[in-house]
DNA sequence: TCATTGGCTATCA
DNA sequence: CTGATAGCCAATG
């Protein structure tokens, strides 16, 4: 089937490996829409979160996904569910703020 | 099918 | 920081 674009949009978020993020913006290039940014978040919006009862499958590590500015954005659930979960991921937010530098999660 | 609206954005003034 | 603008998708009528 034809991958939609939220289909796309989920695909490289799972990819994201722990302990690291990612901003609206590239994942959107990565897609083949670089302005779609917004759609991007949208997407991850509607998309089921990252729930432990959820399967490994529907998992998508939304909280991961972050302003290209290094902040943090909006989140579903709660934008403290977001924080707490990237803290627990093992990275430091300074002041609502992530180090894209080191942070950032890049593609080969 | 089209027009309108709103949204986890980006960029510029 | 606020507004405005741009570009994209999904929902609604």
């Amino acid at each position: 089937m034809t991958p939609s674009f939220k289909e796309k949009v989920l695909r490289i978020t799972k990819k994201i490996p722990a302990g690291r993020i990612t901003t609206y913006k590239i994942i959107a290039r990565l897609i083949g829409r670089p302005k779609a940014c917004r759609a991007v978040g949208n997407a991850l919006n509607k998309s089921p979160g990252f729930a432990a009862s959820l399967p490994a499958s529907r998992r998508v590590p939304c909280h991961r996904v972050i302003n290209s500015n290094g902040q943090l954005g909006g989140y579903n659930d709660g934008l403290s569910a977001k924080i707490t979960l990237l803290k627990k991921e093992g990275m430091k937010i300074n002041k609502g703020k992530i180090d894209l530098k080191k942070f950032g999660w890049k593609i080969r």
